[in-house]
DNA sequence: TAGATTGTTAATCGATTAACAATC
DNA sequence: TAGATTGTTAATCGATTAACAATC
């Protein structure tokens, strides 16, 4: 590990991805070089905070200069570990299920998704997006065989809690949990939540505030 | 409007849709009052932050006793505007859309999907958990006909960002963007962004931490 | 009344912003 | 060299935690 891993904080953690797109939209246009200036007002966030966010890691630019497009965009996918080739699995072949192994942009950022699990025997044996959908029984040979970190919860909460610390036991390392479910694992798992519904309340909150103002 | 709005930190409002979830499973568990002491030890956070957290908003709570679930749980509901009736469409009816569509949360925190829109033709007319699918060329219309405050997008993003401002125009108060476009509504359009691949790096950061502990 | 627990003020902690010397 | 822009320290701002008087 080259940077000094000074316990970097969980909102520089979150703005990391963001700055990892659109530093890759930078290359697709083919733009080399960027300041703290430039990438502040394109994203709405303070020159000295993008500065302050990259030297946690030890600091990627150029005094006079600024930062290598791909140079920096290449560093983040390093911290983030993108470059580790972690697999993932998606369990519950649902509608959501099946959107996610459609959703391409997983795959483009380094994780392969490998299978597919689920209850219902009749999605068993069937594919999506060419990957396969096994039975959620052999789940534990399939993790263990096939050295998968990531597993990605898309089924329903109570299905979620049962689960949880099964896979940790089974060596899963990280769950991205898309049920409603408050993820407790005593063991060393990263639990990343995604809760849509959560997103839409807070989105209605902040209706509701405009059109207060508008109604003063 | 009850509670003075002291213009309420983001991080504070993030925090109300959890508080209510959590209260919902203990009114389904006929739990009829908690503390913040109790509620601390559930959800992990200070009882201090939680009570400074309600107060945001006035004080729901009495000394002594503590808080009633169902009054608080109804005063949470009350201040994101989940009693609004805010109607929703889903931009985009791939596996994505129709996962949305299939996603029975949205309904239980009280906002109806009314409908969805696409271009595919051979989408268009067929149905989807019971919601008609419309070509988008009527969007327009149906949006002022219907009164829709929200639209749920779930289309790639050149399109997003192509559809923002026009949304504005028709009348949206707010977008559930599902895509990893930015988006930049000049008007007072308010945004939430799910980034479900900024999360899955957000988790690969977390194992590679742990993983890089366990190898000190 | 005594015990419990809130609402709220004050103290602490941490994150963001500002400033500027270092240097490409 | 002069100009630009970083890395980094110091100042500010805001959020979290602690403490306790008010009161049910």
């Amino acid at each position: 590990m080259e940077y000094k891993d000074k316990n970097v904080p969980e909102v520089v953690i979150k703005r990391l991805p963001r700055y990892y797109r659109y530093l890759g939209e930078c290359l697709d246009q083919g733009i080399m070089r960027i300041s703290s200036g430039k990438l502040s007002e394109k994203m709405s966030v303070t020159a000295s905070q993008i500065r302050q966010d990259f030297n946690y890691f030890g600091g990627f630019g150029q005094q006079g200069y600024g930062y290598n497009v791909e140079y920096l965009h290449n560093e983040i996918a390093q911290i983030l570990g993108l470059k580790n080739g972690y697999k993932a699995i998606i369990i519950g072949a649902g509608h959501l299920g099946m959107a996610l192994a459609n959703h391409a942009s997983f795959e483009k950022r380094g994780f392969a998704i490998t299978a597919l699990f689920d209850i219902d025997e009749k999605k068993v044996g069937t594919k999506i997006n060419g990957k396969p959908v096994f039975h959620i029984k052999d789940i534990e040979r399939f993790i263990k065989k096939n050295n998968i970190s990531i597993a990605i919860l898309s089924l329903p909460k109570s299905e979620v809690i049962e689960l949880a610390d099964k896979l940790a036991e089974y060596g899963i390392k990280g769950l991205l949990n898309f049920s409603s479910a408050e993820i407790k694992t005593a063991k060393h798992v990263a639990v990343e939540n995604v809760h849509m519904s959560d997103s839409l309340m807070t989105l209605s909150y902040k209706i509701k505030l405009e059109e207060d103002k508008e109604n003063l």
